[in-house]
DNA sequence: ATTATCTAATTCGATATCGAACTAATAGAG
DNA sequence: CTCTATTAGTTCGATATCGAATTAGATAAT
């Protein structure tokens, strides 16, 4: 149908997955969170303690921009609390609030159901069978950052 | 390491991929057009013929809104042409101009070390294994937008 | 024919995201 | 110790994207 590079091809179809799947999983988020604000509220709940804005940066690979503004709307609302880092008087120390943890909560019962109709629709056995690809995808691109 | 439903951490991997591809994308393409302008221009080359704005927003999976966005951007730019459609008041028609063939050329060869690098980092038969998958993933998300 | 419904395109407001540029503080070289 | 280079966080301007709402034209229903 094409000739275009594999590469091509292949992002191209990861590209409006994302898009797809953003939007699905947007819609049923509780109004005012987004999903780049679950996943700072997710990844402090899951792993504990906490974090400094260059650190969550870093974990989901988007620049210390973009992660000031996340965690400025998420501090608005109550979810994360800020404070200067003792230790290095650039940094800043955020944590997640007991209403961040609610959130949080809340956020995964509604997403639940969709998880629940994806998960329907394609057997996970499909879906575990391409993460590993994936991730040798993800480590490459990664590492041809820098370099 | 986590217990989290596959199909979460299956578009974890897939959104970190998009922004990591992305990010590279654009960085090569010529100042001034985004990869979504260059999308739509290669669109037009390789399908040939003039389209809707909404056929367009079809083709790409985003909104009416968005493609508006994009096609005046692109006609600010003069790669784009538009005018009214004669069998139905309500809509245009987009054409792409020679300057818009040149520059999805220029785009084109902008990228192709690009392209080559991740070829080699990334062996074309692995990526070739998984597009299969990726398809089926988003047939069932497409079809799934409606239901 | 008239009315109600649907569709095409747009505008508006919001959030995410980046690159560039800035300030302040730390770390390293000499 | 001092000067330079790096790092943390921010602000600014730009583009993409969505949902909501609007306008205008086309379709369907009665």
């Amino acid at each position: 149908m094409t000739n275009d590079p594999i590469a091509f091809e292949f992002f191209n179809e990861i590209g409006i997955i994302e898009q797809l799947a953003r939007n699905r999983f947007e819609l049923v988020l509780p109004a005012g969170v987004t999903l780049p604000q679950f996943n700072v509220l997710n990844h402090f709940v899951r792993l504990g303690g906490e974090r400094s804005p260059a650190g969550l940066a870093n974990a989901f690979e988007v620049t210390r921009q973009t992660m000031t503004n996340t965690l400025q709307r998420l501090e608005a609302a109550g979810l994360v609390t800020s404070r200067p880092d003792p230790a290095d008087g650039r940094a800043k120390i955020i944590a997640i609030t007991d209403a961040g943890r609610a959130m949080r909560q809340r956020c995964l019962e509604a997403q639940a159901p969709l998880l629940a109709e994806l998960g329907d629709r394609l057997p996970e056995i499909e879906l575990a069978a391409l993460i590993p690809g994936l991730r040798q995808v993800r480590i490459v691109l990664d590492r041809a950052r820098d370099s």
